[in-house]
DNA sequence: TCAAAAGTGTTCACCGTACACCCATGG
DNA sequence: CCATGGGTGTACGGTGAACACTTTTGA
């Protein structure tokens, strides 16, 4: 084991699987999409592709997320690198994982015609090639943390919400029932909405406020100390 | 990008680099070489290697971490891959981090020397080659939320310690100073340790309690809902 | 007898949680 | 006028944090 003659050293080909989360008002979905080629053609599969020389795991990452939703400046985050021998039985190959969160409105359902892609509540997943279902529970627990701790479920809903959508939201990211008294005041103790004047009407008589998440407030009340933790 | 055609894809080096936490009794230390070859001759360095393709990244890391300290069976966590295209001036080369945690006593103190190796309090980090101390700094990070989350703090301990040894454990690796009181209650209300009849009498004329993790209670109530918080 | 570290409880403020009723509106 | 979902406040228990004195013993 020495260092300096990187020549003798085996490479191997890196990986990038990306599990794109939405959501759709009432369940946590994934963006799918079928396999149509060897191996494992057919089965449902997490979109990846491979690093490139000239460019970073992110760059990568950025790159296979926006050829199959379109969409740039996606929120994504890294959390694991699978290495298993054999994970890939057409070559070695190592998968770095990033999860990514993505408003469902954005994104452009004509795409997913195009790759075969379709979206699955985390709680219906079917057997993903490889290791993919591996990676996608450990997916989940990362987002479920990060979600605790940073405001980026806002990631996962439209510009405008309502406070049922955003309850209904971190429900289903933590997989709980929550009271929504509760989930208010501490929504509101955080104090990094804004309530606007318009209402949604579409789901009850009376209608229901609309917010936004107020991404300046939030950065100047980060960098005076706050902690966001929900 | 497509999938099928692995031969068109770039190989690339994959790095293993450890994060080698050990505790003296006053600081949390970490483990470096000095590097004896281009690139970076003469500057510290983590210890790594790189992977082979027939073994996981856990297996590399278990492997480089056996060769500098002679320890089998050490607790480690994978963390982040880095992957800047110029890190590695030497040649394309990606990262895979872990850090790992040795009891400082079991080590051998006569590898250190073969390898050059010295044990560098974090809060007097010396500068690293590439980007080994982003490589700390987040492998530090990691530790902080997975020490309050997991017992993993008794890796770093001897089988027998004492109260005062563990708390100062914590306050290194939380920096932050604890109240006696609150934290042995804390720890005692966990009722994950056990209170052996030695004494440790080197430190004080009274002596302390010597106390050891008791794994077998621990698993048991983890099996039952348990969870550990510090 | 004294210095030095070990060991031990209580109080208070705050937060998380449980819980139920009135309001506004369109049909 | 009524059915439906929206919006709001309080009480209680538990946890985290602040805080000081007694005990032991070797020198």
């Amino acid at each position: 084991m020495n260092l300096n003659n990187y020549n003798s050293e085996d490479k191997v080909l890196l990986a990038v699987d990306c599990i794109i989360f939405g959501f759709d008002g009432e369940d946590l979905k994934i963006l799918l999409i079928k396999r149509n080629f060897e191996p494992e053609r057919g089965k449902w599969s997490l979109i990846g592709g491979f690093l490139k020389r000239e460019e970073t795991l992110h760059d990568a990452a950025s790159r296979i997320l926006n050829y199959l939703t379109g969409l740039d400046h996606i929120y994504m985050e890294q959390f694991y690198s699978f290495s298993e021998v054999n994970r890939d039985p057409g070559e070695r190959t190592v998968s770095v994982s990033y999860y990514a969160l993505i408003n469902i409105e954005d994104h452009n359902e004509q795409l997913n015609k195009e790759f075969s892609a379709e979206w699955f509540s985390v709680s219906e997943m079917p057997n993903l090639i490889f290791d993919h279902n591996q990676m996608v529970d450990m997916a989940i627990k990362r987002l479920r943390y990060r979600a605790s701790t940073k405001p980026i479920g806002f990631e996962l809903l439209p510009e405008k919400f309502t406070m049922k959508q955003l309850q209904k939201l971190y429900e289903s990211i933590l997989n709980t029932k929550l009271d929504k008294r509760n989930f208010i005041s501490k929504i509101n103790g955080l104090d990094i909405l804004i309530r606007l004047d318009e209402k949604e009407t579409e789901s009850s008589k009376r209608g229901s406020y609309l917010h936004t998440f107020d991404k300046e407030k939030y950065s100047k009340k980060t960098n005076e100390g706050f902690v966001f933790k929900i």
